[in-house]
DNA sequence: ATTGCACTACGAAGTTAATCGTAGATAAAT
DNA sequence: ATTTATCTACGATTAACTTCGTAGTGCAAT
């Protein structure tokens, strides 16, 4: 419930794989980076140590192997940095960030549609509850 | 056109105000900012020069005053800054961030209108060119 | 001419991040 | 029981960022 820092660049990546496959040793996060960049196994290892500091992760030490997941959910952790993001760049304006995003990098038909079907969505939420 | 670094935090911030009032000294830019935070005038000052080293500023010493201005665009900075959040945050899938902004900021009408209208445009773009 | 003000240059300190090496401990294998 | 392999703990290093104080320089005002 307190609020915990955002995580760095480097715990961020971590974290990816913690969301992804759930609880694991530090191995099997080190293995699935390594696969993406070269990266020492005691820089994991120290990273999730920091990461258990911070309590951006909590682990199972019952077994010699121990055990870290994440405690921060994918989902909530990822608002607040999009969230300081656009702030630190658009100045706020999360409407400009949309239009930046969809004006540049080509999307999909697909994609197109998935977007426009939210947008309806939202549309039709009573107005009384809108924000901005 | 060679390769500069992406700006950093507190280096955007003077490039948002250089971007928005054009060449100017380290004064004005210390005064607008000082609106917005409790900011030392010598900070500013090492910053441009800082960044006057990096190319992300030019300035002019033809007068006692010295006037810099940013020598990088708002437009390709910002798509810069993008394109590094969404493969650090959304392992690079734009359409995510486009999905999770929509859905968590609350948009006005008119700003969705917009946002429908810019994807009118997209579909209607040759499929051919479409890359995704 | 002297004093004072405004501006620039530069060094230095404090933080945070990221990385890795070494040492110690525990379990497994011989 | 030794040796070997595997993990964890921890310190140290390096680099980048941010911030500001002090000193110096030159213009302006008296």
């Amino acid at each position: 419930m307190i609020n915990l820092p955002n995580p760095t660049e480097a715990e961020l990546e971590i974290l990816q794989t913690l969301w992804q496959i759930g609880p694991c040793s530090v191995k099997q996060v080190h293995g699935l980076l390594q696969e993406k960049r070269e990266v020492g196994y005691t820089t994991i290892l120290k990273q999730l140590q920091i990461m258990l500091e911070k309590k951006l992760v909590q682990r199972d030490e019952s077994a010699r192997i121990h055990l870290y997941q994440a405690t921060i959910s994918e989902q909530t952790t990822k608002e607040k940095l999009v969230q300081k993001f656009v702030i630190n760049t658009f100045q706020g304006s999360s409407h400009q960030l949309v239009m930046q995003v969809l004006g540049n990098a080509a999307a999909s038909a697909s994609e197109l549609e998935e977007i426009k079907k939210l947008i309806s969505q939202l549309e039709d939420q009573d107005s009384t509850h809108q924000i901005i």
